[in-house]
Order: C-alpha cells, then sequence, then structure tokens
DNA sequence: TATGAATGAGCTTTCATTCAT
DNA sequence: GATGAATGAAAGCTCATTCAT
C-alpha cells in the first residue's frame, strides 16, 4: 500500500474531484480510476479499500487545516483578530482543497459514527472549543454584542464560512483573502447601510 | 400508486426521515420499509419507485416554501423587510419540514441534472432572482451597504439559512422565529459591539 | 434470513453437495444457485453469506453427531462396547450426512481459527476426550492393550472412521452398519490369521 | 523458467508449507512471495504459474515415492513383509514431505480430472494394483484374514497411512519407522488384549 | 533476478424492482 | 394492501499474471 508518493497524490486529487461532484456513496471505484488512467482494480495496488481513499482525503485536509489554526489560536491575538485570522485561513484551506472541504460538509455527519471516522467527531469538538471560546472572550472583553445567543452566532459563522466550499471555484474572480475579507465584513458589521 | 393518503404521507415522512439521516444513496428501500414496519417489495404499492418517493419529498418543500415566497414577495414589502420576512419563513418552513431541507441541501447539486428533477434548477434560479433582487434594490435604495459584492451577499444569506436544517431539532429550545430575528440580527447588524 | 425451512434445506443440500466435490474455496456462489436453480443473487435471500451456508452445514452435522455420541456415552457400556458403538453411530453419520462429514474434513482445520469456527476446535477437544477416554479405560480394564501408545490409536481410530467420507456413497453394497462391522474387526482382532 | 535449482527448491518448500496450511486454492501467490521475501510478479522468474508450483510438489512427492515402492515390491517379500515395508516407506515419506503428502490428500481428488493431473489418477491405479494385489495374496496364502472385504481392507490401511500426514510432526518424539511399527501392530494383530 | 505497476477476469455481495399469491 | 421469493444489474474487491525497467 506505499507507493510512490505522487502517483498516490494523483489518485487522491482525481477521487477526490469525483467524490465532491457525484457523493461518495454514488461514485463508483470504476469512475475513479476512469477518471485516473487505469483500470478499477489497478486502484487496489495503491489503496487498500475506496474508503480508505476517503479517510486519506478528509485527515488529510484536517491536519492541514489544524496546522493552520492551531499557528492562529496560539499567537496570542485578540478576539476580533482571531476570528478574521481563523477566517481567512479556512478560506485559503477552500481555495487549496476545495474537493475534501466540499467531502467533508456532505459526509462528516454520518461517517462520524464509524470508529474508522471517530476523528472527525474529535475535530468537531475541537472546533467548537476554538470558536465558542473566541467568541465568548471577545463578549467578555466587549468586542463582540452580548446581546446574541453565542452558540447561535457560532453555528452561524462555522456554517457560513464552510459552506462556501459548495460554489467557490479556485482561480474565479475573488482571492480566498478578498472573500474573506467581504465576509467578515458582513458578519463583523452587518450589511445595513449606516450612515 | 393511489392509496390512502394518510399512509403514503406517514411512510413518506419515514422516507425523508432516513434519507436525511443517511443519504439518499445510502438509504435502502428496505431500510424504508422496516421503519414503515413493511416489507420492502410492499412500497411498491404505494410509489412507483425510491426516486418517486424523494421526488415527491422535494417537490412538496418547494411548493409549499414557494407559496410563501410568493405570498411576501408580492406583498410590497421595501427591501429590508421583504429580507426579513423571507429569512422568517425559510426557519418557519426549516421547522417544518427539517428533513426534506436537509435532503434538499445534500443532494439538489447532483439531482438538478436529471431531467425529473429539472425543477430543482428552475427554482434555485427564481430564489436567485428573488433575493438578488431584493438585496439590489435594497443597495438603491440606501437601505444596504454598497461597498459589498452583492452575489457574495447573496450566496452569504442564502446558505446560512438553510444550512440550518442540519442542526435545527424541531421542539428545541428555540423558536423558529427566535431564530429568525437572531439570524436577522447578525446579518443586519454585525456582531460586533458598538457603543 | 429466516425462509421457508425446506427451501433453505434444498438449497444447503445443494450448497454441501458442491462444496463437497470441489472445495469450500474452489466452489463460487453462482456454481450453487445453478445448481439449486436460481440466480445467485437470489442465494442472498435466504442466506446472509457463503460462509454462513457453509456454516450451517458444519454445525448441523456436529449437532447431530454429539447427539448421538452422548446417548452412547451416558449409557454406561464398557470400553469396547462403548468404541463399537461410537464407530457405528460415525459410520450411520457419513451415511446420513456425507458432504457435511467430506466438507469436515478438508476444510476444519485452518477454519478453526476463525472465531465464527471456533465452535470446530471445541468439538475436537470434546471428540478426543471422548475417545482417549474410552481407549484409557479399555487399556485400565484390561480389555484393550497396554502396549500401544494411546494418543496413536486415537488417532489411527479417529482418521480411519471418518477418511472413510472421501470413498462412501450412500446406498453401495454395503450398509453402514455392515462396514462399522468391518472396520470394528479390523481394529480389534487385526487383520492377521490366527488358527 | 531455470533458475538455480537450490531457489527453485526453497520456493518450492515454502509454497509446499502455506499450500499445506490453508489449501492450495486459499493460498494467494502474494502469500507464498512474502514468505519466500519477495515480490508476487518475481515469482514468475522461477515458475511459470501457480499452478505449475503444485504440479511440481505433486510430482516430486510421487516420483519419490514410486522409487521406494518399486524397490520393495521387486525384492520378493512375502505379503506380510511386503505390507509392512509399504507402510513404513510410508511414514518415511511422510516424514520427507509432509507437506506435500498433505496437499496431495487435500486436493488430489478434484486435480485428477484435470489434464496436467492424469498422473494423480495413474498413480492412484498403480497404487491399487501394489496393495490391493498384496492383500489378496495374503489371503490365498493364509497369512491375512479371508472374512474381510478386501477392498474395504484397501481402503482401511491406504487412508490409515496418510492420513497420519495431517497431524505428524517431523521432530517429534516418535520416528517415522516407531509409528510404522505401532500402527502395523495395531492393524496385523488388533487392539483387543488376548490374553 | 527482482521490482513496481498495471491488467482483466472473475468473485461475493448489494439492492431496486417485479410479481404471483 | 402486503408478503415472500426471485431477478438482474452493478458494485467493491481479489488475484494470477504480465511486462518494462
Amino acid at each position: 500500500m506505499n507507493t510512490a508518493p505522487e502517483r498516490r497524490e494523483e489518485i487522491l486529487a482525481t477521487a477526490a474531484e469525483v467524490f465532491a461532484a457525484q457523493g461518495y456513496r454514488a461514485t463508483t471505484v470504476r469512475r475513479i480510476a476512469d477518471a485516473a488512467g487505469m483500470l478499477a482494480g489497478s486502484l487496489y495496488y495503491h489503496f487498500d479499500s475506496k474508503e480508505s481513499m476517503l479517510d486519506e482525503i478528509l485527515s488529510g485536509f484536517l491536519n492541514e487545516l489544524w496546522a493552520r489554526y492551531d499557528a492562529v489560536l496560539g499567537s496570542g491575538l485578540g478576539p476580533r483578530e482571531t476570528i478574521e485570522a481563523l477566517v481567512t485561513e479556512s478560506f485559503r484551506e477552500i481555495d487549496r482543497r476545495r474537493d475534501a472541504v466540499a467531502i467533508y460538509q456532505k459526509e462528516a455527519r454520518h461517517l462520524q459514527d464509524q470508529p474508522r471516522f471517530a476523528y472527525l467527531a474529535a475535530s468537531q469538538v475541537k472546533f467548537e472549543k476554538a470558536w465558542l471560546g473566541t467568541l465568548e472572550r471577545g463578549v467578555a472583553e466587549r468586542a463582540f454584542r452580548a446581546d446574541l445567543d453565542v452558540r447561535l452566532t457560532y453555528r452561524f459563522l462555522r456554517d457560513t464560512v464552510w459552506v462556501a466550499a459548495s460554489w467557490y471555484r479556485p482561480g474565479g474572480q475573488h482571492s480566498p483573502e478578498e472573500i474573506a475579507r467581504q465576509y467578515l465584513s458582513m458578519v463583523l458589521e452587518g450589511i445595513t447601510l449606516r450612515e
């Protein structure tokens, strides 16, 4: 199962693309193989199973994401700046691994019940801790409004950011940073015009 | 195919529940039948295929939704009030048909390529027209900020509302109207504390 | 998985026949289905898997065998009569379930490592206890020779009986009881002519 | 296909070991290669197929066996001494090629229908001729009992000897010759104590 | 001599669907 | 209205084998 890393990555990228486009279940192993220019059986030289491809895609994404998040969280920023940095890193990750994010979005919920994908639930918990904690700190430090339900705000922010993977196309007219800036502006200031 | 309407509705509700929990593809007809207390083959007395169950669930949801939306859009409200009404109706619909909304969220994108589900794409277009139009009117009438990309704002709003179906539980601590009010407050005013 | 018992038994008998003739691994599910007059997939209405057919065949055989053995062992016979009765019951079982015995013979050794087939090993242990015990009792009571290695004698007897399944054909010229009588005569008296 | 004979023999011994332990069909070429410290494809430098390994194992065993048997049969012994010599040679062969004998035992029956393995059937015939002939000669010469079915006696002897391969471990507490002596004692004199 | 990568045929299994009863 | 049994297509996966390097 350990092959030339480049070929693995190629196949994995192909698989991610197809999974994201058609859904994991609806994707046949044959379809991935076609897209990778080989026969279905040949995939099994590189990977144990369809599921293990999914696993690598998802864990690869989460590992990278958490490396960035941890850097942000460890750098001693204030609540508002932390939120800004997390949102920006999220959009950058969507830019880097759009397919993985889209798959995560669609499949994480039922996958996390399987032992193999327990790390999805674990990540979810860490995620909540990081965002919710920052929001609460912001309320305490009078950076954020106190009249909003924090959990609701958390979900709002979280969903808002990740759902973007469903329409985002890398190389489009807005850079990830630009999208992040606009999102943050909406979330932080609201869309109402103030004069 | 025409049976006592209550039995149909029961089965449909069951199917929606399972589809929402496991995904359409991953749901077997047998699982639905189990949950409905019958054998798999017996479902075919009421419906002619698994796909037609999905179809009824989705179109039932969209028909209801558009009846409400059309009422809002035809009532001559200003842009801000229109947005408020649409968001509120959306959360009410999530409250009424949580499963259908969750299914829609997950499956609409690839279903809309099939002729049978072309109405999903059509609805999407109408949807965009309604929301985007309202936002543009709001910018023109100086109700909304002009410095934000309107398409981005549209997507932001749209996603934000519907994704809620993934965590919303009817009968929870917040009523749909209360959730709508908080969401609107965030979107319209932002989460930043202003003194 | 619970269907009309007659159909199950029919299919099981067919499967046993094919397993015995070609070996478990070499037998395809399609071949069993062909012989049973159905399509491969249809077997799965009645059974969970190819392995579960094997399981039922083997456990059915062992259950029946042990019912008979236990009756013999509990009836207070002397060592020689016990051996005679066990051998006779064994040949009767071969007559009744030739295929199952042949499969057992060929496959038991490697199957017993799998948890599902642990009962094969358990049966083996009980088996040894019964036969070896009887032989030892026979030696103690001066019914059997003391100059032979008892374990060797045990293996000799055990193998000798069961291997017969590989050539025995029900309805042949000798009844199971007649074969048992000849086998016993050889084992007990030897083949040497004494005058 | 012609390589250093030592490497071939090594691989063949490895293959025989795995075949004997797991069964021919259940053994993958990769498993053999693993055990031989190479990759699956590399085996094909030495052998042209999995089947040809089996072929060499089996024919190697039979050739050696027949060389010994022929020596015994050509040496003009009486029936009892012939049986004794054949049994002894058989146990020596089990000692030398335990795996091959075990494979033979399990696979010969269905292999012999394939043209490639027709020699298995031929050997079987020769075998029967030698043993059955000796037994008949023994009955005629009043060395063996006349009241036993000779064919049954033949099968009894044959099976009894070869099945030992399934439990025999070279280097165990009994030498092949010792095992042969005990077996012969049982078969010739019976296990009953005579005073 | 051996490796790494691929092939292709065939395997067990799943599942939506049908239909006589 | 529902059951029990079967169909048939397609799925994921295995594995002996090939072959350029």
